[in-house]
DNA sequence: ATATATATTTAGGCTTACCTAAATTATTAT
DNA sequence: ATAATAATTTAGGTAAGCCTAAATATATAT
């Protein structure tokens, strides 16, 4: 009943979902650039949720859209399925972490209902995706994430990988090259005062890492005490 | 490479293989009935299906269409995936045989090449779907199919159920309550000359069952000598 | 405060895939 | 062979979702 809104919608919801994370308004632009569609289809777009019969968004002109209740439990149902697709495509087909992004992107519009509950419990009911990301529940809540940016670390401190923001294929592979997969333990070792670069020892490799910002502020830990 | 056809045209090639398989051309009428789509529409789909770059069909006015080489691979491909779709979702998520249709006429369009190859490695590349139709093997071969409709046998003849022609739901449901499953074993007691109704007999039931040709034309039997 | 640069919106178009109503062919029955 | 019926095509439209170019509003730097 609730699900009449277009892919196209769907992926806008869920964009503005990301952007509106922190609290802030999305922008025209960020949206634009994150859906690889211009701007000025955006403007208009924006315009149609706005004015929908329930309104999707909430949109002034120049200051950028938040969701609407309405808006952002179509957007978690978007990324519940986006996300329970994704663990379950490593789970049980054996794809890996930089492989399920893109063939997840299009599932998520085409699962039924039926199917989302079936692979949720065929699966125990996972709370995260295989990047870590908290998977919303069945009634649509998202759960809270006590991660914290790698780049918040300081020398000494010790960590645990709990969640990579990312869904380049190559970015991935090369944080997996690099051990910094999700539960992995290191130690960081110094960071540099001038460009950011942080030294980490990770638990179970000889040699330690050097990892720039690019790097850092998309990987997430837990502070193990 | 080869896709960049819509899920219309997937879905319009598909059906005009269906209905060309007994070697007749497809009517606009009978693509527009099984479309869900004014016959107006489908005339205007077939001449632009006709005159693509590489032609997806043959097409002459008022006499129907036909699939070109290239239309029938696209076609092979989709049903392909269907049918792969429908069999892993029986095989692995415990779909019963009339809840999967609905649910892969939606995925058929959505998965990867990859994700083909993966579900029928993971199943051991079954030959057939949950409702016994044969699978288009990965190089879009569709195997030969030797079964015989039900309604063809004539009394005393035994046979086993191959093959249901049919995706309504409460049409399969009924189908199972009747005990006319796949693999089903069964004798012909006689065959009402009037109204077609057979009497039959399915092993390890009480009592024979009468079915119609509404049934007897859409189920399909091996005979046992 | 003004000029410049950036972000956003408006205006006008395009493609895909539908639709309805009217015209045209084909088919069938007399 | 006609006339009536059925199938098919043509003509003219619509709604989604995009796009580009031009206009306008906002933000930034001096
Ligand atoms: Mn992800
Ligand atoms: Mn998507
Ligand atoms: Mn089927
Ligand atoms: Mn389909």
């Amino acid at each position: 009943m609730a699900d009449s809104l277009t892919d196209s919608i769907q992926d806008y919801l869920k964009v503005i979902y990301e952007l509106t994370e922190n609290g802030s308004a999305a922008s025209n632009t960020a949206l634009a650039a994150r859906l690889h569609i211009a701007p000025a289809s955006v403007t208009g777009m924006m315009q149609k949720l706005a004015s929908a019969k329930p309104a999707l968004v909430e949109y002034r002109k120049h200051q950028g859209v938040t969701l609407t209740a309405r808006g952002k439990r179509a957007a978690l149902e978007v990324i519940r399925h986006h996300r329970l697709i994704e663990a379950w495509l490593v789970q049980t087909l054996g794809y890996s972490w930089d492989e399920v992004h893109n063939e997840a992107e299009k599932l998520e519009h085409a699962i039924s209902e039926e199917f989302e509950e079936r692979i949720a419990s065929a699966m125990g009911y996972p709370l995260r995706d295989p990047h870590g990301e908290p998977i919303p529940s069945a009634d649509l809540i998202m759960p809270e994430d006590q991660g914290i940016e790698l780049a918040k670390l300081h020398p000494k401190q010790e960590a645990c990988v709990q969640r990579v923001h990312a869904q380049d294929a190559g970015f991935l592979k090369h944080l997996e090259e690099l051990g910094l997969v999700i539960g992995a333990r290191m130690k960081v070792l110094d960071v540099s005062r001038y460009d950011q670069v942080m030294h980490i020892q990770l638990r179970g490799r000889k040699e330690a890492i050097a990892v720039g910002p690019a790097i850092t502020n998309r990987v997430f830990v837990e502070i193990s005490k």
